[in-house]
DNA sequence: ATGGGTGCAAATCCTTTGCATCTGC
DNA sequence: GCAGATGCAAAGGATTTGCACCCAT
């Protein structure tokens, strides 16, 4: 099923999947370019879009400076840093209440899609700059 | 303590308070014009920053196209569009685990501040839209 | 007079769009 | 030859910055 995507699709799903972190547009363009060096960039945020609409990734709202991309499309949660912007994945499963999400998604007159939990606070990278 | 605000600030403040949504900072800026004729864009993104510094008002990254501001500093949830990008607080709390979350933020070196629940998918307005 | 705060306009950064070209069929 | 995909450059929108000015001290 994944035949649908042609030869620009496939590198871009690629370098966000190889990523190991989640990369920006931009990360994903410079990546990319290694192997189609004449790709443009406009292709490259088409691409993502299209790719994030199929839902083989995930687009991240901006969490400081501009979007991020995810390849992991399974429920996971995020830590980001309120000082640098850093997006971190949380290695760990936080539980949460079927009932109360989708208490919360009625209430709003959200069709429920999917969730997250973010934490916010200083990386450790922040921590040790702000000490010095 | 607030004093330490000046008549922009307060006026700025003022406005992020009374509004009913999540307002950009345009809204925020066209809301204080009524108050403050000659205030301009940039004094309303900078004393924006310096309130969300002082923890007067939240900034939550972009959920679509541009930031928002949030007036309410005491921990809640929202609810977000994934079409429009609409921003809902979810009037309802829904319960994390103290234990999970200092774990989450132990694994990923974050010192914990605050966190929140997202919930994702189209809301109500989309939802009709999409149907016609 | 001095320094911080401010308005205005220009600059920047991320992202999207227009359009002519190229590609595979 | 056509339709869709792409590169490039220009446009667009949000946010920031530079700088001269103004006000309160």
């Amino acid at each position: 099923m994944e035949d649908i995507l042609n030869t620009n699709a496939r590198a871009i799903l690629d370098a966000v999947q190889s990523s190991q972190k989640h990369p920006t547009a931009l990360d994903v363009y410079e990546s990319v370019r290694q192997v189609r060096p004449r790709i443009g960039l406009a292709t490259v945020y088409r691409i993502l879009h299209q790719l994030s609409a199929q839902g083989l990734i995930k687009e991240m709202g901006q969490a400081s400076d501009c979007s991020r991309y995810d390849a992991c499309t399974n429920r996971h949660d995020h830590a980001i840093c309120t000082e640098c912007g850093a997006l971190l994945d949380i290695p760990l499963e936080i539980q949460l209440s079927m009932e109360e999400l989708r208490a919360a998604a009625q209430a709003t007159g959200l069709e429920l899609g999917s969730h997250e939990v973010r934490i916010y606070g200083r990386c450790t990278a922040c921590q040790t700059r702000r000490n010095e």
